[in-house]
Formats: C-alpha cells, structure tokens, sequence
DNA sequence: GCGGTTTAATAACGATCGTTATGAAAATAA
DNA sequence: TTATTTTCATAACGATCGTTATTAAACCGC
C-alpha cells in the first residue's frame, strides 16, 4: 500500500556514480547529485539513507558493472595473461568515458577532511581485496609453474596494482589511451616467465 | 613604518603545507590552516592571499624542498640510477612523515569539485613538468647509448611516473616502506640496458 | 608625543554544506 | 468513500564554508 515511487532508482544510482566518479566523494555536493538524478533530495535520502550510504551503494555498483574484468582475468590461464588483461581492462575503464575518466577507487578519497575518513578506508579496503585476489591468483600461478620459484607473488600483485593506481592518475589527468596503453606493455616487460612460455631462465648465481 | 609581523611566515607556510598534504586541497578548511599556523584568519589572507593562493606557494615549497630528488637525481651519469634514485627518493617522502603520508601532488586534488578544477589543473601541470624532465633525460641517455635504440624515451617516463603516483596511493593509505621498495625493485627489473651495463642485448629478430 | 601606516583580533558576512520537518498528492485496503 | 500509508515537493534547519568589514593595538618617522 502507499504511493509508489515515480522515480528509476537503478537510473538515479547511476547518475550518482557518474557524479561521483567525476568529483569525488566530498568534491560530489548533494546538489550535484539530486540534479544528475533528477530527483529532489528527500527522495533521495529515503531511498539510498544519506551521502555516505550512497557513496557505499555506488562503490559496490562500481565494482559489480564496471571493474568486472577483473573476475574475468583471474580465471585466465597464465598469471602473464591475468595481469595484461587486468591493465587493458583497466586502461578501457578510466579512457572510455571522456566525462568521468579515472577511477572512482582511487579518486573517490585519497585525502579528505576528518568526516571523509571512513569512507577513504573504504575505498583503502576495496583496493586491498583487489590486491589480494591479485596476490592468491599469482600464488597460484607459482604453485602451477606458471611463475617462477623465485617469483614473489605478492609483490608482483603490489606492483602490478601500483601500475594500475598510477595509470589511473594519469587517466584522470587527461593521458591518451595509447600512452596508458605503452605503459602498460612497460610494465609487462618485466614480468617473470614461468616454464615452457619460452622466455629467458633466471641467470643461475656462479 | 608600520606594525611589524607577529608569527613567522615560514612556519605558518609550513604548517599550511601539512595540512594540505594530509588533507588535501579541498579537505583542508580555512580553520585547520588558521589552527595549525597559530594565526588568526585575516593573517593568513594578508600574508598569503586567498586558500587558493595559499595552496601555490604551498606546492611550490613542497616541489622545492621536498621534491628536491628530482633534479638532484637527474645528474646522475646512467638513466637506470636515475630510475632508481628517483623511485628511492619518493618512498622516502611519501612514508617519512607518519602524519602525512602520500604525495601533495598527487592527493592535493584528484578528482574535486568545479571550483577546485584550477588547483587540479595545476597539480598536472606540476606533474607534467616532472615527466618531461625525466623524459629529456632519458633521451639524453639514449643518444649517449646508456640507452638502447629501441627504448622509448616517453614511454620510460610515463611508466616511471605511473609507478611513482601508484606508490604515492599506496603509500596514502598506509603501506610500508619495505612494501613500497620491493615495488620498485620489481618497476627496476624491466628497465632496459645500455652498452657496457652487462646486460643482455635486446633479441635481433629473425 | 603625534600623525601615518601596517598588523592583530573580534566578529560577522553571504553562500553552500548535508540533512530533515512539514504538509500536499497519490495509491492501496477496508 | 474513507482511512491509512507511502512518496513527493517546498522550504527551512543548524553548521560550516571561504572571505572580509571593522576596530584596537603596535610600530615608524617627524
């Protein structure tokens, strides 16, 4: 019983993220958002709770429809093919949309005022996770010989994220897909090889 | 003739400079600035001019007297000690300081509002004069043959540069220096050889 | 000491921040 | 139709934002 809802919740979710994306969170003014959702602002708060809330929601919906390459990359055969599928997925991400490049987990919060900080630990938190399944995948990948023994799987996932954070940045900063992308094949060029991908064996010590 | 001026302007820009780096642009308010100075409102404008303002002078002592790794390691005699004494002297700076972690240039503003879109332009700007540097550089090295001819000279610093702000969001949100420097070790092992470094000639093709 | 000048401190400015009463409009249940 | 419930829209809340009159105090040259 009761009035129904006139508004698209799904399309007004999305309006945020693009918000979001684009200035942040504390950038992001509920202004802002009831006017890219086209929705007045009490509708708003009964129907997500308040601005951190919904900054949650968006986070979640971010990385449901857009960071979904990175599931996909796990199940790839080679941790090579994993972390060059991550980079493309990621430079795809932060270039395909002219009007909110970047990434919203990494320019959501980097630093913010004292109210912002739960949030940035939440975005601290999703970048972690990320990292980890980067790290067990890469585990994996070493158990498999697909890396080498002397590979260290963490690092590896630290690193290729440190990339990933990077082009991100430079995303934001107006980079061309092409330059990311030359970026990207930097970074592979030290990947370690594991056996039978034909590549050089670790110079054994004398 | 006139009062003269009660609080040091150094000290004053120094603690404006914290709490930028820790806070960023926008999540710094005129009230941290004032508090942390120990100088009341009016001060600071008439000393520094407006928050904007403030910010400036801010980046310019920060690139002066904390970004100081930069051109001291640009004379150095190869492009790979370059490489490294750069990607040193940014895990030093940005896991120094507990209460500050992260990099001012790139936390100041990522991603903020309109009105800060001028402070974020200047941030890439800053960021864009340090590539280019490190980008001569490398091209120096190359014609000096401390570089291989197949190595990219732009493509070397965007990469060096990614690596660096990925460590820069790392590093904001908490990772340890030894983290840090095994990231960096692993962006040094892709890095090209010259002549005489002992390093293996790049494959002729077939 | 006195006029001219610069700084210091108090207080307040209008604007915007996130958030929420309040009452009208719409839909279901009786 | 009437009662109940939920949503919608207007408006306003207190707080904080960056910025600035305004006035008192400290210094210089005379």
């Amino acid at each position: 019983m009761g009035r129904h809802r006139e508004f698209d919740v799904e399309k007004a979710l999305d309006a945020a993220l693009c918000v979001f994306w684009r200035k942040g969170y504390e950038g992001a003014s509920y202004a802002d958002l009831t006017e890219a959702a086209g929705v007045e602002r009490p509708a708003l708060y009964s129907a997500f709770g308040n601005k951190e809330a919904l900054f949650r929601k968006v986070l979640a919906r971010y990385y449901e429809r857009y960071v979904d390459y990175l599931p996909a990359a796990l199940q790839l055969p080679t941790a090579r093919e994993v972390a060059a599928h991550v980079l493309q997925g990621a430079i795809d991400l932060t270039t395909r949309y002219p009007d909110h490049t970047g990434c919203l987990a990494i320019q959501g919060v980097l630093a913010g005022s004292d109210e912002a900080e739960p949030v940035r630990q939440a975005l601290i938190e999703s970048r972690a996770e990320g990292e980890a399944q980067l790290r067990e995948r890469f585990e994996r990948a070493k158990a498999e010989g697909d890396l080498p023994e002397t590979a260290r799987p963490d690092t590896l996932a630290a690193f290729l994220m440190a990339v990933l954070h990077g082009m991100a940045v430079q995303a934001k900063a107006g980079f061309s897909r092409e330059t990311l992308e030359a970026v990207a094949e930097q970074a592979l060029v030290t990947w370690p090889a594991g056996r039978g991908e034909g590549a050089l064996r670790p110079k054994p010590r004398p």
